[in-house]
DNA sequence: TCAATGCAAGTGTGATCACAAATCAAATAA
DNA sequence: TTATTTGATTTGTGATCACACTTGCATTGA
């Protein structure tokens, strides 16, 4: 054995490293991608290089290529001044977000709707459980969970649809629409009663019955749900700042 | 005045330089953007940073930059090597990307037909005519002015949709089919007339007439011709290997 | 008191260096 | 001849530095 490195004639190491060694860029990336999903960050917040990498406990170099990755995605904003900030919340963006969002996770909800195998139907079939178990201790509301499960189950829908290219711009919307989601759910838990539960729920029995555009229909209810809401918050904010 | 450089208290070098200056990673960014688009690149072609900085006369670190970003555009490819390539052509992927297309570029046209202006109508009609200008001149096949001259008659209708969510996705996705469109419109060439005008002119005319389900049928024929060409071409060449 | 000036800290950008991994070619062994 | 190995070159990655620009605050002037 000539060094004590992975090495890809032996099938054993091959195994324990099968991909390309994880590079501390990707690391960061994926970082601040979940960050930005999980809407860590506020609309409007400033973010800096030096800043994110003493966070990430790395140099700015990792970061800047990241930032740099994430601004071509329209996850961050790079403003004139050359500072990079999350972008802040308007009506028009919002509408917008929603309108590519349903056109293009309905698709590809109805794409999955005809081609998903049994097993899978399962798997977002036991996820559904999961909410039950969070509504059981709702004396504490866990944001981070409920975002953390939403996006599991959606994007174990996404993936059975087999576009390779639909399923990276479904990313890129939930990265841009993050930071809104995560204002509208807290409104949400101010206001009441969490359902999402319910719209999932549909969109499975949609699913297993193998119609297309059920699952399409209701797909779109549950993701404008936070939209609708947020946009009535601020719609009520832009009139009071108005008449004051 | 304390500096020779532009002073935005200068109403006049304001002018001159409005916004940010321009980077060298945008320019460098720009410029691989447009080789990909009008498909300078060949698929499974691979490209080094260094090379790729000598070439732009410049150091590493814009490129790497830029690369790193076109990678997360899907533009770019990342080998498990970290070496970086044209994403190759295979029949699944131009399937998969010309659904795409169809579903996001047909909704940006099917908004556009009821929202362009009179103005900007005009500027499309004008369009056509560059394109009996070149068959006039057809004995030299300019296939570099055929892709410019197309994008740019595609991307005047997008722009007039109003979405800036969904303009992103579709230069995204003319982006990762530009070198799959350069191979088929060289076929093209090879093959008989090109007849381009023809379906730009059905566009135009619906769009005219605010028919948003008339252009995005007649969008639809005019992207589906390069794929379903390319296609064919590549089943018979799949064929020919497999018998040989 | 208030505006303008000037300085200092902070920030993004580009270049360069060090290092590890990959690639390729020549040389060696079977 | 063919397969393996060894060494040199190339390549991506991360860190650091130098520079220009921005920002914020204190100082200065009217």
């Amino acid at each position: 054995m000539q060094k004590a490195t992975a090495d890809k004639s032996d099938p054993i190491a091959a195994q324990l490293a099968p991909v390309g060694r994880e590079t501390v860029q990707d690391r960061v990336y994926l970082e601040l991608r979940r960050a930005l999903i999980g809407g860590l960050f506020e609309p409007s917040q400033v973010l800096t290089i030096r800043g994110l990498a003493d966070a990430l406990m790395t140099s700015t170099m990792p970061v800047r290529e990241a930032l740099g990755r994430l601004i071509t995605e329209k996850a961050l904003e790079a403003l004139p001044n050359r500072s990079v900030r999350v972008p802040p919340i308007t009506l028009e963006r919002m509408d917008d977000l929603l309108r590519a969002r349903i056109l293009i996770e309905g698709e590809a909800i109805a794409l999955a709707a005809t081609r998903m195998t049994p097993r899978q139907i399962t798997t977002i079939e036991s996820m559904l459980g999961e909410w039950d178990e969070m509504r059981a201790l709702k004396h504490k509301k866990d944001v981070d969970r409920e975002v953390t499960l939403n996006q599991a189950f959606h994007f174990e829908i996404y993936r059975a649809c087999g576009s390779a290219v639909l399923i990276p711009m479904i990313e890129s919307l939930w990265l841009q629409s993050g930071p809104c989601i995560r204002v509208a759910i807290y409104a949400f838990s101010d206001a009441g009663e969490v359902d999402t539960a319910h719209y999932h729920r549909t969109i499975v029995k949609a699913i297993a019955a193998q119609d297309a555009k059920g699952a399409r229909d209701a797909l779109i209810a549950d993701i404008s749900r936070p939209f609708t809401f947020l946009r009535s918050k601020l719609e009520a904010e832009a009139k009071k700042g108005q008449s004051v």
